[in-house]
DNA sequence: TAAAAAACATACCGACCAGTATGTATTATT
DNA sequence: AATAATACATACTGGTCGGTATGTTTTTTA
């Protein structure tokens, strides 16, 4: 019976924690490796690269933690407003205070290397469109079941939420505050409103 | 009567321009450089350090864009919220499709620098708080004069705001997309519709 | 149990980078 | 005109980094 994670799933995490806080270009394979006991053989046996390494942490984490955190929940609620308020408010009451200091991983990646690499461009990208897609796709059920207003559109309404999460994460991370975080997300809520029939 | 700038100006506006396309971290001295004609020890008679140089950037360039765009011009309207309505709209209209791929140049810096380095963190904060203490001045003036509803957080509404111009960046840098930046645009206005009395 | 493949481990390399040491023009000052 | 200070220019250095070459151990397969 063997309870470490193997070698593989190590490096990943130790990966996401690393680009987390330095960002990609200055992650540093020798201090991801220092940090797991894993060996740069070992490292360069499971990813041909540190960019696919890097590919690998958005795909297999940090899409993971959106899904999880966002997506699936909001799946349980028939008013998609009443759910999207509620995850805001959980959002803000979850998150660790290095969280807080260190923003949103798949923003964080987005900035740094959408113009520079556009392998992670895609993969970013592909991130934020499964999360408007979802959030489209909840404003659209609440439309059928009359618990959001039929006069908008709701793949520009989601990507408008999908931004401004991103920004209020932005602002806390700038001002280290997660009361600024909640401020925004009270502004995000009342925006919210706006959507209802 | 000399045309060229300052060997100091030549350089800033180029280090600008490699660190918005880099960032900073990944911002090559020598790229700066090459591309002003000027040598390395005229950069270092200038600027004692790499940070030195990127902490100029910061308040000498991106400030100034700051105010020259978005604070100067709001202070003309009486109403705020249509002033601000149309700066959106502007601000979509006339920036570069480069600029579209950049995103905003303070946003990234905010993102990659914040957490590992409190001298870029304090400065980009103190821009962000220009921005922010002159939307809520402006929308404190409208509820004076009767254009802005007095049952606002004037403060949290222009952190908000500030936070969604951020996030519209990100996701249209992400999409790439002109049309994803207006329909953020869009949306935001429809925030700031709430804000009329 | 022998062979083959997967999973590591170690030592090293070339490239790039920020920064410096040391020089020389150029301009300002007295 | 002499001096001093500012404004550059060139060559170099130490350190870090991603990546590789080569070897060994462990597991799987036949």
């Amino acid at each position: 019976m063997i309870l470490t994670r193997s070698t593989r799933q190590r490096i990943l995490s130790s990966a996401y924690q690393e680009i987390h806080r330095n960002g990609f270009q200055a992650a540093s394979l020798t201090t991801i490796l220092e940090r797991t006991g894993v060996t740069k053989g070992a490292l360069y046996h499971h990813f041909p690269s540190k960019a696919a390494l890097g590919f690998a942490v958005l795909d297999e984490v940090i899409k993971d933690t959106v899904v999880q955190f966002w997506l699936r929940p909001l799946e349980e609620y028939s008013n998609p407003i009443d759910g999207l308020e509620y995850l805001i408010g959980e959002a803000g009451k979850n998150i660790s205070n290095e969280d807080v200091l260190l923003g949103c991983p798949l923003n964080n990646l987005c900035l740094e290397m959408s113009p520079i690499n556009d392998g992670f461009r895609q993969r970013v990208n592909q991130i934020y469109e499964l999360w408007r897609e979802a959030f489209a796709r909840a404003l659209r059920s609440g439309q059928s079941n009359g618990t959001v207003s039929r006069h908008i559109d709701t793949t520009d309404c989601a990507t408008f939420i999908v931004a401004s999460l991103a920004g209020c994460r932005s602002l806390a991370k700038s001002t280290q505050s997660r009361n600024v975080l909640a401020a925004c997300g009270q502004n995000l809520i009342r925006y919210l409103e706006t959507l209802r029939p």
